[in-house]
RNA sequence: GGGCCAGUGGUCUAGUUGGUUAUGACAUCGCUCUCACACGGCGAAGGUCGCCGGUUCGAAUCCGGCCUGGCCCA
């Protein structure tokens, strides 16, 4: 028997399979390709355990659609543009991007990546993940990024692309524009402040009867509470609600503005105003939040900035101007307290949107950006959604709700350095654009030359763009650039729609809308057809997993520990789409479930180890029984791996092999096996049996698989490796041999649990003399007895008798079948239980008697038809029994059956 | 505030075309080293299936409302 050391063998195949090439996509086959299209993963850190799970769920795909004949498209690959990297990189060195040289910084960003890449893709390799690094791609090589650059070119010429003045989502921090969908909401205490705004005229006296308004030694004015005091200067306007009491006084007046007064502003009103917030009464900035945008459009009001891109205070400030948004609010709400126009401050919790990847509160910048159009295309998006499978299928509800809340166009251009350049150049004179041509990308404008001198238009100088792509710009062409979109028709032809796309929850929003989004635009067709949708994985407290809070698990930590495939175990009892706490427990079952497999095949390998068995002509009933069963297991695991239900197909495969093929079946074959009974049908069975569980396990564990083949099978089988062999396939259903095994199985299961409830040895011989139980029963069980023989030692005499023995058989209860009474009878149903249960022994002596109880009996039922109760099976008799062994023997009752055992046996006296 | 998901023995968990006696694991307690496996086997105890109402002959399952937690969004 060879020694099971996981560790070492999984070292072992993680080695070997590099040379094996058994994951390679082949462009050249006729076999039907399955192309995934994988996460590129982010190349700014290692991967953690929740990645670890996502990609282990596609390799789940990967493998388990290669052993179903496909030819899988599994590539290695990595997304490797943008911000978070940028941010990394600042963060490491203490720089900003604008301290050193454009073209050094995004250097600098593309080594740190690319460290990361080695390591991530060590770790893939230790997962066991089996991707193709032949198809390798990372989104920030210029063969990518080309990719990027002319499906905007197409965009762009499609008329999609506008270049637009609006405010923007702005990161102070990053110092860039970002899009809707890059901002985060987080709660957050701030201060609530309320303060007094004078008005220009004296109002009526009879207004200062109402609250939020007063009067102070430099006349009367109103309460504004607002969060936000250093934008005090873009202040527009003030609205109350139109049902406000005071609205018929205040609208039309004019406020002057703090904390210098010279500034007017109108009181209008507006129904969007919540009247409980504050006092009431709000000013309207330019801008502070999204609402105060929308009132800016409504009333058409300046765009006056008060916030530059730099996160400081603009000229319109005054004194504040050059403060930092923090400092200039703590200088005004001073200068306010310190002038008595400061009324109080309280705290208030309320929700911020921040920068994804830095925290920073986002701002809104009204800046010269890039749009790609989304607006138009909603309903586009949501039939190109239509036509994918989604799993689970809630999770499409995700993307159509955010769809749905879509207001504005996406902003694709970043103020920033590490990415894909925007490949235009704009005349310094007209503002004209002048594309790149597509087969001169990839470009760099800020150090390739135009297409032209000059400009067409008018001849002005051009400049090249010095903006950058958002990085989803990259990302939310996977499925273009895995399929060979603009680089090689056929290819592209034989892979688009790509088969599966598999990713996170948390980027519907982004990766996957986007996706859908661009490559339906740019191609007419859905992206893919199939889409996936991992949960999150948490901590083991259930907490989500952040470098901040230091409870990150490193996948590489639990193989240490457990092993891959252990930790892949644990991976598959994720459903897909639900949120999942890391749970050790999981592992270590997992570890447990690999050493049961190991053990079942090294006790199947002994056996089937003289070569392949063929079919025998007769296949004994106990192993027409085992077979349906694994059949059936065939069947059911095919159908869920097929729906990506990891956790239910291996629910299923452990079963099987842990309790029916373990527990029931070899031990019931044990005794023949060392007699050497019905040896041909037996060989078989485990045969195929021991390889086909073996296989359905395989995308699962797939170390374990491989050396469990190497070591029994593959010099029976033809195939390389298990990995690239077929998947089983149901062998035989039998549906009577199947019961027959059952009725065996437990014959078996409740002697040996009365043996262990006797103490008992299993192995003990018992001197059991008959079996007495009904014919029907009798016949299943003889059909094999030479099991229930070696399995439950009985002595050669013992005899399998129909009917009852001599006993005093009796009804002990006549039950309801309510699965037959409540269809039939409906309403009657409950009257009729009850009489069933009130005139138990009523029943009983009549059937006695008669061998039946009917309809009529009931005295409250009114049906025609004299129907027996009983043998139209609206009930059944639970029978016991008072017995009478023969001398120096005792009967024993089971459910169904009596077994006679002689006394001596018992005997223990000293 | 809206959407989605979840709530089942001490812990984790399976289970929805509705059928009355709810699955398994871990932990606990008994028994058992039997020639693949004591990291095993056999058994016991432990649950008013979040709460309330409705539909139904019958609800963990369907419907409505609520509570709690998570995720996403505003």
């Amino acid at each position: 028997m060879t020694d099971y050391n996981q560790k070492a063998f999984e070292e072992k195949w993680q080695k070997k399979w590099q040379g094996m090439n058994i994951y390679h996509f082949d462009f050249t086959s006729n076999k039907e390709p399955y192309s995934i299209d994988v996460p590129p993963r982010y190349a700014s850190g290692p991967l953690h355990a929740g990645h670890a799970v996502h990609y282990t769920h596609i390799d789940f795909a990967a493998r388990y659609k290669r052993m179903r004949g496909y030819n899988v498209f599994f590539p290695l690959c990595f997304d490797v543009n943008g911000i978070p990297i940028e941010e990394r990189v600042e963060r490491q060195l203490n720089i900003t991007r604008k301290d050193i040289k454009r073209h050094e910084f995004t250097k600098l960003c593309s080594e740190f990546a690319q460290k990361n890449i080695a390591t991530m893709t060590n770790q893939f390799i230790r997962l066991g993940e089996s991707m193709d690094s032949s198809i390798y791609y990372q989104t920030d090589a210029e063969y990518y990024r080309r990719i990027t650059q002319i499906s905007f070119i197409e965009l762009f010429k499609k008329g999609h692309i506008y270049k637009g003045e609006f405010p923007v989502n702005w990161c102070p921090r990053c110092m860039t524009a970002m899009a809707d969908a890059e901002v985060i909401y987080t709660d957050r205490t701030t201060k609530l402040n309320t303060i007094k705004f004078y008005f220009t005229k004296q109002p009526d006296e009879h207004l200062l009867k109402f609250h939020g308004v007063g009067k102070d030694s430099h006349g009367a004015y109103i309460e504004i509470a607002t969060t936000r005091p250093e934008m005090l200067a873009a202040c527009q306007i003030v609205a109350v609600h139109p049902t406000d009491e005071r609205a018929p006084w205040l609208v039309g007046q004019s406020v002057k503005l703090p904390p210098d007064y010279t500034k007017e502003v109108k009181i209008v009103e507006d129904d969007a105003v919540d009247p409980e917030f504050g006092s009431g009464l709000v000013m309207i900035c330019t801008v502070g939040d999204k609402e105060d945008l929308n009132w800016v459009f409504k009333y058409k009001l300046p765009l006056e900035m008060s916030i530059d891109e730099e996160g400081k205070m603009t000229e319109i400030t005054g004194k504040y101007k050059g403060m930092k948004i923090e400092d200039a609010r703590k200088a005004i709400i001073e200068d306010m307290k310190r002038d008595g126009v400061l009324l109080k401050q309280k705290p208030l919790a309320q929700n911020v949107g921040v920068c994804w990847r830095c925290k920073t509160p986002v701002e809104f910048i009204n800046a010269t950006q890039w749009f790609l159009k989304t607006i138009p295309f909603k309903q586009l998006v949501l039939d190109s959604s239509d036509a994918m499978q989604w799993y689970p299928r809630f999770m499409k509800i995700r993307l159509e709700d955010w769809v749905n809340s879509l207001e504005w166009d996406w902003v694709i251009s970043r103020q920033r350095y590490f990415a894909t350049p925007i490949p235009l150049w704009e005349c310094e004179n007209c503002d004209e654009v002048v594309l790149a041509r597509q087969e001169d990308c990839y470009v760099d404008p800020t150090i390739d030359k135009p297409p032209v001198e000059t400009c067409p238009i008018c001849g002005g100088s051009l400049k090249g763009c010095e903006d950058v792509f958002d990085t989803w710009m990259d990302s939310s062409i996977s499925p273009l650039y895995n399929t060979f979109w603009h680089r090689d028709e056929k290819k592209f032809k034989q892979l688009y729609p790509m088969s599966l796309r598999p990713q996170a929850h948390d980027i519907i929003r982004t990766w996957a809308f986007y996706t859908i989004l661009r490559c339906t635009l740019l191609t007419d067709t859905e992206p893919f057809e199939n889409i996936m949708m991992g949960g999150f994985i948490l901590s083991e407290d259930g907490t989500p997993m952040h470098a901040s809070l230091g409870n990150v698990i490193d996948p590489l930590h639990v193989i240490d520990e457990y092993g891959t495939d252990a930790f892949r175990c644990y991976a598959a009892s994720c459903a897909l789409g639900e949120d999942n706490p890391f749970r050790r427990k999981d592992v270590v079952r997992g570890t447990k479930l690999l050493r049961k497999l190991w053990n079942v095949q090294q006790f199947i390998g002994k056996i089937v180890k003289d070569g392949k068995p063929k079919k025998p002509k007769k296949v004994q009933d106990i192993d027409q029984w085992i077979l349906t069963k694994y059949s059936k297991l065939v069947n059911t695991c095919t159908m869920q791996m097929d729906m990506f239900d990891y956790s239910q197909a291996m629910k299923a495969i452990e079963y099987f092999l842990w309790h029916e093929l373990a527990d029931h079946y070899l031990e019931m074959i044990k005794g023949s096996l060392y007699k050497e009974e019905n040896i041909e049908s037996i060989r078989y069975t485990l045969y195929t049996i021991g390889l086909g569980v073996v296989k359905l396990f395989a995308p699962f564990f797939p170390h374990i698989a491989e050396q469990i083949y190497f070591d029994f099978y593959k010099k029976l089988e033809r195939d390389l490796s298990i990995h690239i062999s077929g998947w089983p396939e149901p062998v035989l259903i039998e549906k009577e041999k199947e019961q027959a095994g059952e009725t065996v199985k437990d014959y078996i299961a409740k002697i040996r649990a009365w043996k262990s409830e006797q103490g008992i040895a299993l192995n003990a011989p018992i001197s059991a003399l008959a079996t007495y139980a009904p014919a029907e029963i009798i016949r299943k069980l003889k059909t094999s007895d030479t099991i229930i023989f070696s399995t439950l030692r009985y002595p050669k005499e013992h005899a399998f008798i129909p009917g009852k023995p001599e006993i005093q058989e009796t009804i002990i209860a006549v039950e309801p079948v309510f699965s037959k009474l409540g269809p039939a009878f409906k309403t009657e149903t409950p009257q009729i239980i009850k009489w069933i249960k009130d005139h138990q022994e009523e029943i009983i002596s009549k059937i006695d008697n008669n061998g039946d109880v009917f309809l009529s009996d009931i005295p409250s039922i009114n049906e025609e038809k004299n129907e027996g109760l009983l043998h139209s099976g609206y009930i059944q008799v639970k029978r016991g029994a008072s017995l009478k062994g023969k001398k120096g023997s005792r009967i024993l009752s089971f459910d169904g059956f009596y077994v006679e055992i002689q006394i001596e046996i018992q005997r223990q006296e000293p």
